[in-house]
RNA sequence: UGGGGUGUCGUCAAGCGGUAAGACACAGGCCUUUGGAGCCUGCAUUCGGAGGUUCGAAUCCUCCCACCCCAGCCA
């Protein structure tokens, strides 16, 4: 952990705090992190992984990892894959406490013969249909099934042969015998197992019967000893329905359930139905595609596990809904980035400037620092000569109030190179493009400002012509163009930014660009981070992707110019 | 019109009866060979509302209002 992702407090921490200062576990503090391999992990899953392991971390405990895979339909290694590498990716480990619910189903199909055996747990042959009409609504309370006082015997006996395979999909389920005039219907006879013939990714055909999740979540908690199992608001409701079976089951070491508000990011989704919508109706390339919200998103998107680290700290821990400002992750990613990511130039539309005063076989090559701040990171050669490419942003022929860049009559400072000034322009005559800038180069201006103290202000990046080498770029914006495209249900997508992503097919960029490793963050000077893309073909160019752009206060201000 | 939760700055969020932290955002300014970074300043007389208790309330009590969750053989 570093200094920034340092926890503070909140109340799940106190609850923490307070049980062991009355030794309420006997000093243990046991978490884990339960998600189920059914799709990719998101920014909102990275903040209950921060918080478990967090937690576990802080107070010399144990945070294990644990697949809870109790419903096969929608399951897979490949979802299992993707965890345990993006939760790796994250900075946390788990050592040898790889879980998986899918291990307890023959420890939880006996646990439920004994709560068969207490009278607690019924077969009941209701179907779907009768069933709803059965549990009443919320104002109304339930009716007891008619099979609700079947013996002993006769439970045991259909329960055996549901396992057996004797019955179909939806003929019996098992139920947890509690109330069916409670007013929170999650404890009207709650269903604990089902039979449902789908294979199983990771148990086969070994069982047609699964557990549901209220069954299976609490006790697997049980079994591996977690003290705070915390989970996420909704389930607020089902806490009476963990504490009950719990109670009826476990003699020491109940885990105490713990909830807190999800995650919500403002201009993202983060509901895995609707990401995966995204990803199979192909509104995204996959859900690795650098816009999504998803951890292997961020990850090939450029966004260091630190900065998600920091982001997860920053917002802290309540059971208030939230709509966190994407602003936010996106400057605690800037903050990481300026410090780590080495400077260097790029041109995304380039404009090509012919230097006329410098010599035409004349190659020099500049010492650039490659952190303005910290010298640690060393130097690197950068090649000058008579053409180089600026970009078109940086050059207009009627410069506006407090334009700083290159204009008729104006010098210019290039980066860590020479002053040089106008001298004229190139266009097309039919479309009246700009095609070239004809400047000149003040030769006394190679280290430091002109000698005749003349004040440059402006300082624009530029790439030597004749030695860049051609990338891709693709620059990612927020995915949405509101701030809560959740509010619009499933209608969602039609928010979706037609702009989130614009491909430069071919951007000059400094030689030392070349064979940069993937997934390191460079900074184009006054442009934004950057770094390679992962999955580009070795014989393509190569392909970078825009991590996050700079803060552009020029946009701010030429904005209110404009207005 | 049942039950369970939550309401403090634009957004998160501290605060736990002693007189509203911090962060992001925003607005000014300084500095600068990145209009970056950095630095400085400003930004809730008020805590969903109304009463009450108290010398003193965002914190305690009462009532009211708003929003979220629950009627999958999903998790």
């Amino acid at each position: 952990m570093t200094k920034n992702d340092a926890p503070v407090g909140d109340f799940i921490r106190e609850i923490i705090e307070d049980d062991l200062r009355t030794e309420k576990h006997r000093g243990r503090v046991a978490t884990r992190f339960p998600p189920e391999p059914n799709g990719y992990l998101h920014i909102g899953h990275a903040k209950s992984v921060c918080l478990n392991f967090g937690i576990a971390a802080q107070y010399g405990g144990t945070c294990n990892l644990r697949l809870d895979d109790t419903d096969p339909s929608g399951e897979s290694l490949e979802y299992v894959q993707s965890i345990i590498n993006d939760v790796h990716w994250l900075g946390f480990d788990w050592g040898n406490r790889l879980f998986y619910a899918s291990d307890y189903f023959e420890h939880l199909y006996q646990f439920a013969v004994n709560l068969i055996k207490a009278g607690k747990a019924y077969v009941c042959s209701l179907n779907a249909d009768q069933m709803r009409e059965y549990r009443g609504t919320l104002t109304e309370p339930g009716k007891e099934s008619p099979y609700r006082n079947r013996s002993i015997e006769e439970n045991l006996d259909l329960f055996a042969r549901m396992r057996a395979g004797e019955f179909e999909d939806g003929a019996h389920v098992l139920r947890a015998k509690i109330d069916m005039a409670s007013p929170n219907v999650v404890m009207r006879d709650p269903i604990i197992y089902r039979i449902k013939r789908v294979p199983h990714y990771r148990t086969g055909t070994d069982w047609v019967i699964y557990p549901m999740y209220d069954f299976a979540h609490c006790l697997s908690d049980s079994l591996e000893k977690i003290t705070h199992s915390i989970c996420t608001l909704e389930f607020e409701n089902n806490r009476p329905l963990y504490d009950w079976i719990v109670g009826e089951l476990i003699a020491h070491d109940r885990p105490r359930q713990i909830e807190f508000a999800r995650l919500n990011v403002s201009y993202t989704i983060l509901s895995k139905r609707r990401l995966i919508q995204l990803v199979e109706q192909n509104y995204v390339t996959g859900w690795d595609d650098p816009r999504m919200p998803t951890v292997a998103g961020m990850r090939r998107r450029g966004y260091p596990p630190e900065a998600i680290r920091t982001f997860c700290a920053k917002i802290g821990v309540a059971k208030k809904d939230n709509l966190v400002d994407i602003a936010l992750l996106e400057a605690c990613v800037r903050d990481d980035l300026n410090e780590r990511a080495p400077r260097v130039m790029g041109v995304l539309r380039p404009l090509k400037v012919i230097i006329d005063n410098y010599p035409e076989d004349r190659v020099e090559e500049f010492e650039c620092a490659n952190h303005p701040q910290n010298s640690a990171m060393g130097t690197r050669k950068v090649p000058f000569s008579r053409v180089i490419y600026i970009e078109q942003d940086d050059f207009t022929e009627n410069p506006p109030r407090k334009y700083k860049r290159l204009a008729p009559g104006k010098e210019v400072r290039l980066r860590s190179s020479y002053v040089i000034r106008y001298q004229g322009m190139v266009k097309n005559e039919q479309t009246g493009e700009i095609t070239e800038l004809h400047c000149t180069y003040d030769p006394e201006t190679r280290n430091g400002p002109p000698p005749d103290g003349r004040k440059v202000d402006g300082v624009i990046h530029w790439v030597s012509a004749n030695h860049a080498v051609p990338v891709e770029v693709r620059l990612y914006d927020r995915l949405f163009q509101v701030p809560d495209p959740a509010a619009s249900g499933d209608g969602f997508v039609r928010h979706l930014n037609p702009h989130s992503l614009e491909t430069l097919p071919s951007c000059p960029v400094e030689p030392s660009l070349r064979d940069v490793p993937s997934g390191s963050p460079y900074q184009f000077e006054r442009l934004g981070y950057f770094c390679r893309d992962s999955k580009g073909t070795p014989s393509d160019p190569p392909v970078f992707n825009r991590i996050v752009s700079l803060r552009d206060s020029w946009a701010k201000i030429a904005g209110k110019e404009g207005k």
